[in-house]
DNA sequence: AGCGATCTAAAGGAATCCCCTAGGCCAATC
DNA sequence: GATTGGCCTAGGGGATTCCTTTAGATCGCT
């Protein structure tokens, strides 16, 4: 946020995981200052959901990083001239979404949760526990508790070591590939 | 061990992680009843941990599941001809190890635990909690405590949240193939 | 017999979890 | 403009879990 006050840029291209600050909250806090720059996102993340609230968030594009350097830049060039930028099964889901069909609320509980109520789940997948993560968003001890409660309720898991373990394995197994 | 004590078999073959037993014990059991009977263990894992405990508690050799039903075979020729059947890099990291070289204990913390707590360990990366490990092997809370206890320490881990957060990625990630 | 390592378990205090309640904010609706 | 509903925030207090210390039992080794 620093350098784009002090330079002028036309592009923000960003991993949405960097140290902390959760992607999301630097997409809005973005849109929010300057709503005509456009912001695409870098992921290891596969799952759509993370598309879906980075571009309800305002983000103008999503790419995976194993997807290729020319996959990038052609996103970039999408950007540049207003469009948007997603793959084309996110592109669907959008669509299906925005018609009413809604296909992101069945397949995945996750997409369930709040923004919050999410964020405080990818901390529990780095395992952290309660007493941490009220610590690294600055919140009483008891918001994170009510959040917990209410991210088990959705998710059906029946007290915190069950979530701090599906939380764990999501945040595994949604990343792929890393390897080669 | 109900099958050994009516039948006579030459061989036996059997995955590590069967429902609750933990593989080792198996052997172990097997052993003492049946000294001379050969063992040979499959399983998921890709690390010598398990090989290396596997054969100190007596099993005869241990193939990897993606392995293919070749080198099963193999194995199992090995096995009856009174051989030991292990893979290229098992099999020197037991040299080294028996040399005095001790290739174990350096590279990986995890060997530094005793079976229990192997067990334990293997137990908190499924996602159990102190409590859920202590109804499955049918010992006090109290007992796990200490175990608990002493595996965070030789692991460096500082609370229940870190150590469960370590056994489960650990759990997921000594896990290779299974997807092709 | 003595020693060390391991497994078992209890006591008790510390930390965490969990449910209930509740106020503030914002957007949509009546 | 008042009301409803969703979301974020947080306190109280009981329930649960965790952690340290201490200690008895067993087994193998010298």
């Amino acid at each position: 946020m620093q350098l784009l006050e002090e330079h002028k840029f036309n592009l923000v291209v960003s991993d949405v995981t960097l140290g902390g600050k959760s992607g999301l909250e630097l997409v809005q806090d973005i849109k929010a200052l300057y709503p005509d720059l456009p912001v695409l996102l870098l992921s290891m993340h596969d799952e759509s959901i993370y598309a879906e609230r980075a571009l309800r968030a305002g983000a103008c594009g999503y790419v995976m990083k194993q997807a290729g350097s020319d996959k990038l830049i052609e996103a970039i060039e999408k950007v540049l001239e207003g469009r948007t930028a997603v793959s084309p099964e996110i592109n669907e889901r959008m669509l299906q979404a925005a018609t009413g069909r809604r296909a992101d609320q069945t397949d995945n509980p996750v997409s369930l949760l709040t923004n919050r109520e999410f964020e405080i789940f990818q901390l529990f997948g780095e395992g952290l526990d309660g007493n941490a993560i009220a610590e690294r968003l600055n919140l009483s001890i008891k918001t994170v508790d009510v959040h917990r409660s209410n991210i088990r309720s959705k998710l059906g898991l029946k007290n915190a070591a069950e979530l701090s373990n599906f939380a764990i394995r999501w945040s595994v197994t949604e990343h792929k590939g890393a390897s080669g």
